[in-house]
DNA sequence: TAGATTGTTAATCGATTAACAATC
DNA sequence: TAGATTGTTAATCGATTAACAATC
């Protein structure tokens, strides 16, 4: 794998949809240049931490004026590969399955899921948000020949092991999980978990500490 | 507000649910003991950091021997706060707001979502699974009435602001918010963001070093 | 010009990890 | 006993923040 010298930080990336987002609030008010501390104090960040990020976009700012709000979209868009949508299967159409298969926000995020798959043959066959579901058994013959590199994890605990394990079989490079279970994969494998719980436990600690 | 000296990292407090799904996995298998060794390979995590973790909820462990599973579930129970559940209400029943009204895995994590509100009639005053669906004028009354201390956020983004503010005035003190934007809140109010865009950024990025 | 704002270098902070003595 | 494992102190690491010169 090569070394990425300059790979962008993990918490860097995770504040960049967050810019996005309010970089389009200003742009639809009008808004053509926007400066760090201005950012920063709506957001409720450090007006250097904003910097640092920004300057991860090659967005170059001009001091007294700010940053071009238009090409800080353009980068951070780029950035974020929401320009290059990526397809991706799901796998478990329960009820969480089916809200994601139903989402339609994943496509300005540049995400597509455009299969599911499930083992209850009650489901199979079907459409939802006209996403085919397909039985498990064919897997691992669509994920091949779509080149599919993303797989959505969305069953039982108990089984989302051997589901990850079916998914890199298949071909899949990154796994989003939502199952919660510690998923074990070889290095090369990224597993992003969705973690409902830990969010959970830190909404309950801060009301445990309220009295 | 109590400066609470030895309040557990934010991190640490992530980790603890993992902590308790793999040792109740470990239980069904008929385990009582295990040592932190043990917990840090299959989890994938530091050994040090496992023990710092461990000994944050209390229970010590016994050289050679390591910890007692049962009283390492007891007591992360107790921390995370999963014994006295709290109850919560949810605004916003769209396709996502359904899918965490039907979802039943959150008792477990000691979360109970009693009632939702929604704008639109046409969903009020019907049930989704046993949790009926109010106007959103009902909300501060119903609020108050019932002491609910957490607010679930699942509305569009340019509306979660204001179902924010109305949540807050109702008695609120956490939030827990799928919406894509920044909420401004008090000091003394949490807000904890459920962060798609962002995981899935990581996804990406994940993939663009791939090829 | 004066002053706001950028970009960068250095200091700080918090969390992780390494080293190791204590203990069963 | 010998050796695995704990718990703690010290070193490291990465990210955040402070300080400040450069610039429009």
């Amino acid at each position: 794998m090569r070394t990425n010298i300059d790979s962008i930080s993990k918490p860097a990336l995770r504040r960049m949809p967050h810019y996005l987002n309010y970089l389009y609030e200003k742009k639809n008010d009008g808004v053509t240049h926007i400066s760090s501390t201005v950012i920063a104090e709506e957001l409720d960040l450090n007006p250097v931490k904003v910097r640092k990020d920004l300057a991860r976009t090659g967005v170059i700012g001009k001091p007294k004026t700010g940053f071009d709000v238009d090409e800080l979209i353009l980068n951070i868009t780029e950035l974020l590969g929401y320009n290059n949508s990526h397809e991706a299967v799901l796998v478990g159409v329960g009820q969480l399955g089916r809200a994601l298969l139903s989402y339609k926000g994943f496509a300005s995020y540049g995400l597509n899921i455009v299969v599911a798959f499930d083992t209850d043959e009650s489901i199979c066959n079907r459409k939802i948000n006209g996403k085919k579901v397909f039985h498990l058994s064919k897997i691992k013959e669509l994920v091949s020949r779509l080149k599919i590199r993303i797989g959505v994890i969305t069953v039982p605990a108990k089984n989302a092991q051997d589901i990850c394990d079916l998914l890199i079989e298949s071909g899949v490079l990154a796994i989003w999980n939502f199952a919660p279970v510690h998923l074990k994969v070889p290095d090369n494998i990224l597993v992003q978990n969705e973690n409902m719980a830990a969010s959970l436990a830190i909404l309950s600690q801060h009301l445990k500490e309220k009295r």
